[in-house]
DNA sequence: TAGTTACGCGCTCCTTG
DNA sequence: AAGGAGCGCGTAA
């Protein structure tokens, strides 16, 4: 029989008694199915995924059952229960064990019955677990399927289409078939997609003026209109006009059947467009078949978060580009299109087209072409963006590494058990509910060392890579290792043997009354698997996936160490980071004993000064042989003490020729999560994920300084601050003047020449009204403008949810840049942006602001 | 549709004198 | 007036 390779785009399911609404207008009456004949089928859901396979989309459908566990001591008692109600449930006894060590049964339902069942059981004191696995994403990552299958298809594929549309394109189903984990790339369907629309305001409708899509070979725009066909050919763009919003929606939406991509991409495309078309098609109730098959939009929000909306389309994703770059953790001040854009893209893309020439309400109006050029060009940036990134291809490489659905963002914990469950099931044992594990201690951080203020030449930077997964791994800090080695322990001291004679056995003890069972552990392999296929990516230059697995093992740390996981136990994040404070202070001090010092470490580095003049060459040299030593201490003394094998790597990262730790504001104490250093500049490959590099580094002769967690990189400090930062650092460290050049900046700030600079930029991460206890600057901005915008009569902006707030400090005090109306305070900008930075420095050179400024102390 | 803790700094508000 | 507590934000790792 055939089979197929696919990557799985879309995972739902149904019950088989009521039949899915996209087929409810099927004229096709194969596609009905049939009743169930017997109680053992009535347990099951009907599974249905779709693939993008080499042969075009295809759909299967497989009956398998939710599944939740019980003790099978509670078995007899559940079977009582279900006794006096016909509900399809299955309970057996499975040879395998809760937390606890208890023996337990599983119970097979549909999941229209779960809830209930799950209440029933709580009602009568009966516990249950992992009753909150999804039947698809059980059914999927119990068979290691993670993105790709490979798909045997057991009956005659039939090949459907759809009736009502006899322009849509042919599908494959099945629903006979087997899966096997394999690993397929697929050649996705994109559109990039953008609606314009009018402004909203207070009590007047919004109105759909366009869609704009872009993808591989054409462009098009539903607009409404007619068009007047006055563009620019070299765009290539089809217009299309539209009698209304409801011809758009029809024409549109015949369209997308047609062309049938896989992917939508878009710029807040799920908040936004999304929920506004979804909204315009419930308002004219034309159903919103947008999916493969006939195939519905859905949107649904959280319960926890109102704000947020999700997407289900049966078939197709629709990806969001900023939700995808967060998540393959890029940051942005602003994540505004045109703002990404000018970053990733580099400025000249943006100079052809950026000139909006007045809003998108009075193009529309009265310059269709421009207008229509607009809506394209989002599209196009969108488009480009993804493109430049690689981000559709870090998606596909994440879904691979832990089987999330390409759409799913966050979602770190829901990763980390689709791989650890499986596994463990594979020991026997079944995972625990959450809140289950220990915490009456918190488990602590990262070691932030006390540092040594002053500026300093040639210190070197050794860090340990990958820290925590490496602990994990050399450690065994697993969940499974940690139930199993206490339960040993237990059992130990009942018969009253010695650990030590047992050769089977060997443990390592963690923190907080943890014992660990080397020979019972997951994520210790799991660990190591994911390094080395992480090694592989790399040598093969799949940039894309060595950052979406780097990403997974950072993740490992952080979900053992949080509530809303069910592994969550402290012993398990205090066995990580107390071990992690025990060595890096033994790096620290193996360092000292080899004459250096060490002036600061922070979670997993130091920073060794070297003390004496060196080339970079000889402090190469230094760096090297220190990280060497240390790796090959490391193992020596874990063999002896532990008997484990070490996997931690420390490694020599950075040469800074000059360095600089600052002292906390107004002590001689030294800072911490501060510093700024002169290194060589490392030669640039193409930035792809996260800014990593290409191809090796190779030192030149430039020098850049680096600054972390100094005003420079904070978003919070205007442009004029990290200006006069920058520039001062540089002329310090390479000698050059800075005494009179800090008189002359003064001079020029004064005299207005930076009044662009002078912006504060800050989000207020609360509604308005939160703001009680205190009245800080931005929440006083923020007011002001609201004011504003109500005197207006125009939508407040910041009462419910909060938002960004741009604003200068006037003599009246902060205001709003829309609507400032007083004159700057030169003063502040002086004393509170530049003096406090220049003063961190001077602090140390033994000059005085005051005197270099030129300015009078009574001015101030 | 749940990754973590540690930290600095500007600011406001409140206590103390 | 001076100083400390605590808020709010953004950052390091």
């Amino acid at each position: 029989m055939d089979s197929l390779s696919g990557f799985l785009l879309t995972s739902g399911w149904c019950s088989q008694t009521e039949i899915p609404t996209q087929l409810i207008e099927k004229t096709d009456s194969s596609l009905h199915y049939a009743k169930p004949t017997d109680h053992s089928d009535a347990i099951n859901n009907i599974l249905q995924f779709w693939w993008l396979t080499p042969e075009g989309p295809l759909l299967t459908e497989i009956l398998s059952p939710s599944i939740c566990f019980i003790t099978t001591e509670n078995q007899p008692k559940a079977e009582k229960l279900l006794q006096t109600l016909a509900w399809p449930i299955r309970i057996e006894a499975k040879d395998l064990k809760n937390f606890r060590h208890q023996a337990v049964s599983a119970c097979y339902l549909p999941e229209q019955f779960l809830s209930r069942w799950k209440r029933l059981l709580i009602e009568h004191h009966i516990p249950c677990w992992e009753h909150d696995i999804r039947p698809g994403t059980r059914y999927l990552m119990e068979r290691f399927i993670y993105g790709s299958a490979n798909i045997a298809l057991l009956d005659k594929v039939q090949k459907k289409q759809y009736p009502e549309n006899r322009q849509s394109p042919d599908f494959l189903s099945s629903q006979q078939v087997r899966f096997q984990p394999t690993v397929t790339r697929p050649k996705f369907k994109v559109w990039s997609l953008d609606i314009e629309t009018s402004m909203p305001k207070p009590g007047k409708p919004d109105y759909l003026f366009s869609i704009g899509v872009v993808c591989d070979q054409q462009r098009w725009v539903w607009l409404i209109g007619q068009p007047d066909n006055n563009y620019d050919a070299s765009q290539s763009i089809e217009v299309i006009g539209c009698q209304d919003e409801i011809d758009l929606l029809n024409k549109f939406q015949s369209r997308l059947q047609q062309d049938d991509p896989d992917l939508i991409i878009g710029w807040n495309i799920i908040q936004f467009d999304m929920t506004f078309l979804l909204k315009k098609f419930n308002q004219y109730k034309i159903p919103a078949k947008l999916g493969r098959a006939g195939g519905l939009l859905k949107l649904t929000t959280s319960h926890q978060f109102p704000d947020r909306v999700y997407c289900y389309l049966p078939g197709r994703l629709i990806i969001d580009g900023i939700d995808t770059l967060k998540s393959a953790t890029y940051h942005f001040d602003s994540f505004a299109l045109n703002d990404v854009a000018r970053n990733i893209l580099g400025q000249s893309k943006l100079l052809s087209g950026d000139d909006r020439g007045g809003d998108i309400e009075y193009l529309f109006h009265n310059d269709q072409a421009s207008f229509v050029n607009y809506n394209i060009r989002d599209c196009q940036l969108v488009w480009d963006i993804f493109d430049k990134v690689q981000l559709l291809e870090f998606l596909v490489e994440r879904s691979h590494i832990t089987g999330l659905a390409m759409d799913r963002m966050g979602g770190s914990v829901a990763a980390f058990e689709n791989l650890y469950l499986p596994r463990l099931h594979r020991c026997g044992y079944i995972a625990p509910n959450m809140g289950e594990g220990y915490q009456l201690q918190k488990s602590p951080g990262g070691f932030v060392m006390d540092s040594i203020p002053g500026i300093y030449q040639h210190v070197l930077v050794l860090d340990f890579k990958s820290l925590y997964p490496s602990i994990i791994r050399t450690f065994h800090v697993d969940p499974l290792a940690l139930i199993k080695g206490l339960q040993t322990e237990k059992t130990e001291k009942i018969k009253n043997t010695e650990k030590a004679n047992d050769t089977d056995h060997h443990y390592i003890d963690g923190y907080f009354g943890a014992t660990f069972d080397t020979k019972s552990s997951v994520l210790p392999e799991l660990i190591k698997d994911l390094a080395s296929r992480r090694e592989k990516a790399k040598a093969q230059g799949n940039q894309a996936l060595s950052q979406a697995i780097k990403i997974i093992m950072a993740s490992c740390y952080g979900v053992l160490g949080s509530e809303g996981c069910r592994f969550h136990d402290t012993r398990l994040s205090a066995s990580i980071t107390k071990r992690s404070h025990q060595v890096i202070n033994q790096a620290a001090d193996y360092i000292r004993q080899q004459g250096y010092d060490v002036i600061y470490g922070d979670t997993d580095s130091v920073f060794v000064w070297v003390k004496k003049s060196v080339s970079d060459r000889q402090a190469d040299e230094i760096g090297y042989q220190l990280v060497n030593e240390i790796n090959h201490y490391f193992q020596t003394k874990f063999k002896q003490e532990f008997a484990i094998e070490s996997h931690l790597e420390l490694e020599y990262e950075t040469h800074y020729r000059k360095f600089f730790m600052p002292a906390l504001r107004g002590t001689d104490t030294g800072s911490k999560k501060r510093y700024a250093g002169l290194k060589s500049i490392s030669q640039t490959g193409t930035r792809t994920l996260s800014g990593e590099l290409d191809n090796g580094q190779k030192p030149t002769d430039q020098y850049e300084v680096v600054f972390k967690g100094l005003e420079v990189v904070r978003s919070d400090w205007t442009a004029l601050a990290k200006l006069f930062q920058k520039e001062l650092y540089t002329r310090f460290f390479n000698e050059i003047d800075y005494q009179d050049w800090i008189a002359t900046f003064i001079d020029q700030c004064l005299s207005g020449q930076y009044d662009d600079l002078l912006v504060y930029r800050k989000r207020l991460r609360r509604p308005l009204s939160d703001y009680q206890y205190s009245q800080p600057p931005h929440a006083k901005a923020a007011r002001k403008y609201d004011e504003q915008r109500q005197r207006q009569q125009l939508h407040a902006k910041y009462d419910k949810r909060g938002g960004w707030i741009e604003y200068v400090m006037t003599k009246s005090g902060p205001e709003p840049i829309q609507y400032q109306q007083s004159m700057i305070d030169y003063t502040h900008y002086i004393e509170k942006q530049l003096k406090p930075i220049a003063e961190a420095l001077l602090q140390f050179t033994g000059e005085d602001f005051g005197t270099l400024s030129g300015l009078q102390p009574s001015l101030f």
